[in-house]
DNA sequence: TACGCAATCTTGTCAATGTCTAGATCCGCT
DNA sequence: AGCGGATCTAGACATTGACAAGATTGCGTA
């Protein structure tokens, strides 16, 4: 149920969690703060929480959020024929853009991790990754490997360890992605 | 200095960084308040404030004292003659053994992340991780799939979205290692 | 040995936060 | 019209991080 219609605010929903990117993006996860927040947003400071009940619940709403919008991505390219390689860099691409997001998604202390909706888009995510590498002899490990390089490379980008300066983080994933499945004929990318 | 000697605590440093290992294993780094562990370790509240100046302060004390052990095991791997396969699962062993630590170290957002001895130790961890695989056709790009894998795989281990109900992650995490560079032998190294 | 000093810890305080409660405001439906 | 309920406001309370000033303790040095 994500439709919050107008009544005194607009959408103060959406908003909020509009705002609370924002301040992810810049501050990281641990910078957010509901009074902060209602400030922002123009509400008084007991606002935000109608729509949330917690802190933990709105964040609970942005993991939501990030691994429904994950898993679509990751579906859309699958269906557009790509393979591994352009899942794994959809995958990183998703979590460069919406870095706020991707750090809360993988922070399940900070909310409540076993909401329904939270799992549901998670596996769905999942099952995109495990399906692009069904075709491998050993596909519970292929998948694994694929999983965690994919997303070892995307959090060590955004953590800034691995910064190579004057490199496409886009491009650098393409490399990666295509280097665990370099002896097979995909993948390959012109530097 | 890591030196703190017993004066009216005993060693309170070293005890509130137990302490918050403890907690952070628990709940999490958000679960971390310097008047809690103050609680815990039976001095007044500000106790702790005079060794760490900051809560980020004693966060960072936390990576600090991680990237150095996690840097210590890599190089005492290597040393022994292990090659990637080995370095990589030991880097997953300390990911797993030292949970809090590890957690701490790759979310820059909260500790002074540009400390010297954060930034020495992490730089040398990298160069293990890099290192094991500078025989490689092109090291720059085997690095960063090197270093993907093995964190990504520790990272969504400890997140538990990668769980296997009776798989021991040390293992597992051989295995994907191994997965990476599965077209050449076992590759013994030799030193 | 005694003294002074600095490191260590305590106590008190302040602004800010999360959360709860009660009350005000406004929309949609009958 | 006007009622009901969703939406938001206002006030309050316990707790937290951080700061300041004072008390306690061990160590080097004369």
């Amino acid at each position: 149920m994500t439709s919050a219609r107008p009544y005194h605010h607009g959408d103060l929903r959406r908003a909020v969690l509009d705002a609370a990117v924002d301040v992810i993006t810049e501050h990281g996860p641990g910078g957010v703060g509901l009074r902060d927040l209602a400030r922002r947003v123009g509400v008084s400071h007991a606002g935000p929480v109608h729509h949330f009940k917690d802190k933990a619940g709105l964040l609970t709403a942005l993991a939501a959020e990030g691994f429904e919008m994950l898993a679509d991505r990751l579906e859309e390219t699958k269906a557009a024929g790509g393979d591994f390689v352009e899942v794994g860099t959809a995958y990183v691409r998703f979590a460069v853009e919406h870095r706020a997001h991707f750090e809360v998604m993988f922070r399940p202390d900070l909310y409540h991790a076993h909401d329904p909706a939270v799992e549901a888009a998670r596996t769905r995510a999942g099952a995109v990754l495990a399906d692009g590498v069904a075709d491998q002899p050993d596909p519970e490990l292929a998948s694994a490997a694929a999983w965690s390089i994919t997303h070892g490379f995307a959090t060590l980008w955004n953590t800034g360890v691995l910064e190579r300066p004057g490199h496409d983080p886009i491009e650098l994933a393409r490399a990666v992605a295509g280097f665990l499945f370099r002896d097979q004929g995909t993948g390959q990318t012109p530097a």
